[in-house]
DNA sequence: CTGAAAGCGCTTACAG
DNA sequence: CTGAAAGCGCTTACAG
């Protein structure tokens, strides 16, 4: 039932009909413990009868906390699989503790100064966010823009560019150098030693696993091998230009670790275009284990990382900020593991021309 | 630069600072015409110097609209692609209107009474959502347990199951039965006359995508056939154990139309895994336009919704509804497009036995 | 053009 | 245990 006004009742109103003060009211929805029975009980009535629903905005502002925090992704057309499943991440951590999560969008240009920035209104003015998580492709200027406005934040990690200035603040990354790291291992415990790497180490998540990468074939005293330099309008392509000029080099190649998942299924095609059976004559693995992998022949193997952990760990971050402004966090790194799937297989050297 | 105590600056200590009432500067900050240059002039310098930044939560509260909407995603283990993109297509929207979005996920059982669902907060209260947007699975007994609370809301109808009772009210579709319809047609004018339908018709969308199906074969004097009922522990598995089932049943078929993409690609793999060739021996066609048909060789013919569409019309008609809350508003459905690939062809029919 | 006041819907000491 | 009052940070008639 409503309020005979129409609009919804107010704490006022159910005071009145159960014959109280506001504050006893607001001490029975508070469940605070000093309400004899009866008075409890008679609110409670007016309550039922009035449908009165505190106004959690009115509460929020008394507080002067809105639990409210912001899930901003930088420069992205649209909420990719990998973000949504972040996105899954900090939305459940923050079900349990009662928070509520906005999604933003913010597109910027990485040239544009921390005070030109616009940031959405609710960024810029205070009393909506308690904070913010910064995931997408960023770069510094947008944290400095933050830390002008005074809004804590906590940055996704792993798309983060050029940003080694604050490397290791506030940050949380899932751990791509050791995944890759795993998988070169992985790899070369399969027999193989020639092993090429394929992505555009330009940019920095391509060129972290780059380094893992070369971390294990260097601890086997083998030369890591680096594809980078090819044409490709998008990943897809590019891993196949990547692969077909592997094959044409002469170099011999039993293995690749691809950049990631699209770049290999890429690199897959091209390889079975050419007549080679993946994984007799190549083996192939991506990085990511994005639903792509399930869909090739055979099926990818690749580095998994744990993307609601990682918003989990944003969330938990956040938080411990929120309630500390001055505090600073080390960098949380989450871990990552291999997927291994029919892609990948002994190393039958004879079959490469090795 | 911060207000001396270190909390952010009030628009009381911006007045204060300024020599003038807090009236005044309200009237700045909100661009009121009624202001002297020489006062604005000192005001301004005042919110400069105390880095001041309006408290958006309390100007809500008097404003008594909280510009901000909730985007439900009812019974999903996690944000997927699909309800990205219409996630993105809302906020989006939204953008431009200055309203804020929340993401919320909410899990419920359709046999749950409306009155004993358990609301997330920000739904159960006031003062936080002016409405919702309600996507993902969905029963009545949400609805009308939105309905008691007194939140204007709009629901993505696609994946409402038992529906009908309400059918066709503050609901935004895109147009499957239509989309099926131009799919079947599409495959006839290729010379097909055995067009067989694959897909789970317990399902009310997979149902509807039947039923345009059929009426393109009816219109053409076909009878058409429907494979349902076959066991398979997801949707790959069952588009795989349905086309053996086909091939196996000894009918003559050209052609297939499946309830969606991951159906059609389990469907294309029984298909090459008996040797025929796609398109060449048997067309397939599937649904929803997901990435997964640019993986599957040859590429996936679907029928495409325009997702980020669809949440916009969602966005436009919540508008609306939180204007007017009496307004109840006509089903919108929203166009959807076949888009031909290399998995369907030109009826061969001797290669089909036919 | 401008200030003082009332009010948005709540919470929380402060006195009883 | 309970009520009256002050206050959260704003906006908006209302008088000047």
């Amino acid at each position: 039932m409503e309020s005979s006004s129409g609009r919804p009742a107010t704490i006022r109103e159910v005071a009145q009909y159960a014959g109280v003060g506001l504050g006893t009211v607001s001490r029975v929805i508070n469940n605070h413990p000093s309400v004899s029975p009866a008075t409890r009980r008679r609110v409670e009535d007016a309550i039922e009868k009035l449908g009165y629903q505190p106004n959690l905005q009115a509460r929020r502002l008394v507080k002067g906390k809105t639990e409210t925090i912001g899930f901003v992704l930088g420069n992205r057309d649209f909420l990719d699989p990998f973000h949504a499943k972040m996105l899954t991440g900090v939305q459940r951590y923050f079900a349990s503790t009662g928070h509520q999560v906005v999604y933003t969008s913010l597109q910027y240009s990485k040239d544009s100064s921390a005070d030109g920035m616009v940031l959405p209104k609710i960024i810029r003015l205070r009393g909506v966010l308690d904070g913010v998580i910064v995931a997408g492709t960023n770069y510094p200027n947008l944290l400095e823009a933050l830390d002008k406005v005074g809004l804590p934040y906590v940055v996704f990690g792993n798309n983060m560019v050029n940003g080694n200035g604050r490397k290791g603040h506030d940050t949380v990354s899932f751990d791509d150098v050791g995944g890759a790291r795993k998988l070169a291992e992985k790899l070369i415990q399969l027999g193989h030693r020639h092993v090429w790497y394929i992505g555009r180490t330009g940019l920095p998540w391509f060129s972290r696993r780059y380094d893992g990468y070369a971390q294990a074939m260097e601890a086997h005293g083998f030369k890591p091998m680096l594809c980078t330099d090819v044409e490709g309008k998008d990943s897809t392509h590019f891993g196949a230009a990547a692969m077909t000029k592997l094959l044409d080099g002469g170099e011999p190649v039993t293995a690749v670790c691809c950049g990631n998942d699209v770049i290999a299924f890429g690199a897959s095609k091209a390889a079975r275009g050419r007549g080679l059976n993946v994984p007799d004559d190549i083996s192939i693995a991506g990085f990511d284990d994005r639903d792509v992998c399930f869909l090739t022949e055979p099926e990818l193997t690749t580095v998994r990382p744990f993307l609601e952990e990682v918003g989990a760990e944003c969330a938990k971050m956040l938080l411990a900020k929120v309630d500390d402004s001055s505090a600073r966090f080390p960098e949380v790194i989450t871990p990552t593991e291999v997927v291994v799937r029919g892609s990948i297989g002994e190393c039958k050297a004879a079959a490469c021309g090795v």
